[in-house]
RNA sequence: CGGGAUAUAGUCCAAUUGGCAGAGGCGUUUGAUUCAAAAUCAAAAGGUUGUGGGUUCGACUCCCACUAUCCCGACCA
């Protein structure tokens, strides 16, 4: 090789400006509707955009757009989109501290998180671009709201909320956490307010359903546990003594079997159905009891976890199996809104009824044993199924499990219970009080009450002048130009709603919106909706599992009901990579480790960041961003630049050994590259790129024939270049190709040239490895042990013993079992 | 408390699914190059596969128990 020349040196900045430009000015991805080819929707989670592009979001998009890529050159039209999931706080937040209109601030930090995207070199169709805080966007947020709303999947209700004193707005169960806010960890207090709900519990039996989606397990049973289905039995309790409204109270129990055991009844503090039931001389404790539960925070509630309490009411009810005499009690371990939010009491076999019972010393009474003989003392209750029934009337000495299905048929007989499923999932809360979200289009006017806005006066925009408060109170509430308005049912005077909505309403649907961005006429061209689908190939972080990916099924069944679209699922395949950590810790701007990608684009360039963080390890594992191995991978890309524009020393002018062998190894880093790349094994497919790179420099010197060099560079540049764009595209034209190297086939390996001439077969003997032979490749079994027992070195093991038998697993080992 | 993931060379990680523990990177050492260093090229060293048991001719791989780390959910009757 001759000595560098500085024109021939690997310049990352130089390259990829000028193949960025290249590509852009050339629109190489520009996506087409029309194209013939079979259609790949790949999309990865849209970024919130918080003004600047770290690393954690090139983890997440580099190595989708690298497989986006690859699907590519397998022949596919791919749709790999980008936009910004552009509402919510942050915004706001900005406007308040710094006095920036949260649309500028915005559309600011787009501009720039652009300017960053753009230098990874991604295949983004920026034609394409959805920013959901436009009203082009949000405008359709509002329509189908107003779709919803007619069909009854958006109602308006009071209801107990989740109240976050920081953010002054209410939030959805899914984003609290331990009673605290999830994002600002504020304290949650619970109040009673009028919220706009979407009716997601209507589909909680189908988003159970995971037969047409092919998803991590772990995020599948995420989902189940948060819809949360429970089978049981409601059964009713007579209270027809009291003459009240209502005869009977209803609970719900899992644990139909143990309804003998019953020996008090729990309600929650909130609940409508004390009405009536607290007698006069437990009136004062039983309202000081309510008030002093509601008092209390969600993490009160929770730092009490061990102790239940409660306050008797003073009434009972009546056990109808047994005509037992029940005490009615309140307690705030009782949830109002899971359930009927009235307990059934059974302490014996429930732990939480256990602890409450022996804090006020109620009834114990065990109705399920674990055998014939009812021997367990009551220090715990027991919880196990399965034993023998006992003290059950009737029942007693039935299989417990045979006793769970007797009971809940004689309930069902007498019109005293039926069976039923219970769900932990509440609706969606999707009112927020604040400004930068998308209006509810609603109006509520004196005369007619709650009146959804005209579909033709869509959008209901947002006023731009705006007048933002300290205490973070939405604006809108004091904006009388958008707030009075005239009511078009009536002409009489109406005001506007003044919530916005949560901003997991604009992620539920805007991967329908990729397919026609620019569509006036509609929410999405259903035609090309209909030719895209679905995606197929979702990427993203776990930590949205229940949030943004339930809501978005939610809305894909739903617009499916309502006729919209004929899909089931938003994402068929869907794959979560792990966190980046910065040399082992969490990256975060008070421990001063964050890793800004600008930096490393500068000195070491994209193609090098974007192959190191794939490089890392599995990227469902997440890892550790470490600056030694990036730049090992910034030299490994000069090893890949140096031998692709030096020549050997000479060709050979026939191919020999040297050179099958290594267009032998090129076919098997083929075959390699594309198995790795489909699997997202990224990590072992650039592993197996360096071996082919070792492989060329250790024949730099043999004499290797033109075409088998030729063909082995332009494959190493080939698989290479869903990774690493830029180089490759450069060193693709360096080597005289003709064409952009995007829109290049992926190499295909020919089956008959990766197979090995000959095969190192190992010899054991019990198992011990005593040789190592050299035969050919798919040596018969008998030429196998022949060959291996003539072994010299297994001589030595053999001679003379007795071979009890002998194991041959073709083309690995011979194992040869003696007795000693 | 419950569910899941992970544990392999100093380090990040491979291992065709039960068959030689090692592909690749980082680091280390040595050699070449250099006046010297960096860079580059070449080579080498490095192991009780977290622990204990079981199955097997054979276990990193399968089964059981445990330990450590991380993630998630936790009063759902």
């Amino acid at each position: 090789m001759d000595s560098s020349n500085r024109n021939d040196s690997y310049n990352p900045q130089q390259i990829e400006t000028k193949w960025q430009t290249y590509w852009s000015s050339n629109s190489l991805y520009e996506v087409n509707d029309d194209d013939s080819k079979p259609k790949w929707y790949e999309l990865t989670m849209y970024p919130y955009p918080s003004g600047d592009l770290h690393i954690g979001h090139w983890y997440a998009m580099a190595p989708s757009d690298a497989h986006a890529r690859f699907m590519r050159m397998r022949g596919f039209n791919v749709l790999h989109p980008m936009g910004f999931d552009a509402f919510g706080l942050p915004a706001e937040n900005a406007a308040i501290t710094r006095g920036i209109h949260p649309k500028k601030w915005t559309l600011d930090n787009i501009e720039n998180m652009k300017r960053q995207l753009k230098s990874m070199g991604p295949i983004y169709d920026w034609n394409r671009e959805v920013v959901t805080c436009l009203p082009e966007y949000y405008k359709w947020n509002q329509w189908i709201f107003l779709q919803f709303f007619k069909n009854g999947l958006a109602y308006r209700d009071k209801a107990t909320v989740n109240w976050c004193p920081e953010l002054n707005t209410v939030l959805a169960n899914e984003q609290v956490i331990d009673g605290k806010d999830e994002r600002t960890g504020a304290e949650v207090i619970h109040t009673e307010m009028t919220q706009w709900f979407f009716r997601i519990t209507k589909y909680a039996d189908e988003l159970l359903d995971h037969s047409h989606i092919d998803w991590p397990e772990k995020i599948k049973n995420m989902q189940d546990n948060w819809v949360g289905r429970s089978k049981g039995v409601e059964v009713t309790f007579d209270i027809s003594h009291y003459g009240l409204n209502q005869s009977e109270l209803k609970t719900f129990t899992t644990r139909i079997d143990t309804l003998f055991g019953v020996t008090f009844i729990a309600i929650a503090p909130e609940s409508p159905v004390l009405d009536g039931l607290v007698q006069e001389s437990n009136q004062e404790e039983v309202l000081s009891y309510i008030e002093s539960s509601r008092r209390k925070t969600e993490v009160e509630r929770l730092s009490t976890e061990k102790d239940k309490t409660g306050v008797f009411t003073g009434s009972y009810a009546v056990n109808r199996v047994n005509g037992a005499r029940i005490p009615i009690w309140v307690a705030d371990y009782v949830l109002k809104s899971y359930g009927t939010g009235v307990v059934m009491g059974v302490p014996a076999h429930d732990e939480r009824d256990f602890i409450f019972a022996k804090q006020y010393g109620l009834d114990i009474n065990f109705v399920v044993a674990p055998s014939d003989k009812d021997e367990r003392n009551l220090e715990e209750a027991y919880i196990e199924k399965g034993g023998i029934q006992i003290n059950s009337g009737r029942f007693s000495n039935l299989n417990n499990n045979d006793a769970y299905e007797k009971i809940a048929d004689y309930l069902e007989e007498k019109g005293w219970g039926s069976r039923t499923y219970s769900y932990k999932m509440r609706d969606w809360l999707i009112s927020r009080q604040r400004y930068w979200g998308t209006p509810i289009p609603i109006l509520y006017c004196e005369k007619c009450g709650v009146v959804p806005v005209k579909e033709e006066d869509l959008p209901v925009l947002l006023p731009d002048d705006a007048i933002f408060r300290s205490t973070g109170e939405s604006p809108l509430k004091h904006q009388i130009d958008f707030l009075e308005c005239e009511c078009w049912k009536c002409g009489g005077v109406a005001k506007r709603e003044t919530d916005t909505m949560d901003t997991f309403v604009d992620s539920s649907w805007y991967q329908f919106r990729f397919v026609s961005p620019n569509y006036t006429k509609g929410i999405f061209d259903k035609k090309l909706l209909n030719e895209w689908g679905s995606v197929d190939q979702y990427t993203g972080g776990a930590e949205h599992a229940v949030m943004h990916l339930l809501y978005a099924r939610f809305f894909t069944k739903a617009m499916r009901d309502i006729g919209l679209l004929k899909l089931d699922e938003p994402f068929i395949r869907l794959f979560n990579q792990g966190h980046i950590l910065s040399e082992g810790e969490k990256m975060s701007k008070s421990r001063g480790n964050v890793v800004s990608p600008d930096d490393y684009v500068s000195t070491i360039g994209a193609d090098a960041v974007r192959c190191y963080l794939m490089f890392i390890g599995p990227w469902d594992q997440g890892g550790s961003w470490n600056d030694t191995g990036a730049k090992g991978m910034f030299r490994w890309l000069n090893r890949v630049w140096e031998i692709s524009i030096r020549k050997p020393r000479g060709f050979a002018t026939h191919s020999d050994e040297k050179d099958t062998i290594l267009v032998r190894l090129v076919h098997q880093i083929i075959k390699r590259v594309g198995n790795d790349l489909e699997k997202f094994k990224f990590n072992t497919a650039i592993a197996a790129l360096m071996e082919l790179t070792n492989g060329l420099y250790a024949n730099i010197d043999q004499e290797i024939t033109e075409d088998s060099w030729s063909f082995a560079i332009e494959s190493l540049l080939l698989l290479l270049s869903p990774m690493a764009p830029h180089i490759t595209e450069e060193l693709w034209e360096r080597n005289g190709k003709k064409g952009s190297i995007h829109n290049q086939r992926f190499p295909d390996f020919d089956p008959m040239l990766v197979i090995e001439e000959t095969i190192t077969l190992v010899v054991q003997v019990n198992g011990r490895v005593r040789d190592k032979i050299s035969v050919a490749n798919n040596l018969g079994k008998d030429q196998a042990i022949e060959l291996s027992k003539n072994s010299m070195k297994i001589q030595q093991y053999i001679q003379g013993k007795e071979v009890m038998k002998i194991i041959h697993i073709p083309n690995k080992l011979v194992n040869i079992v003696i007795n000693n």
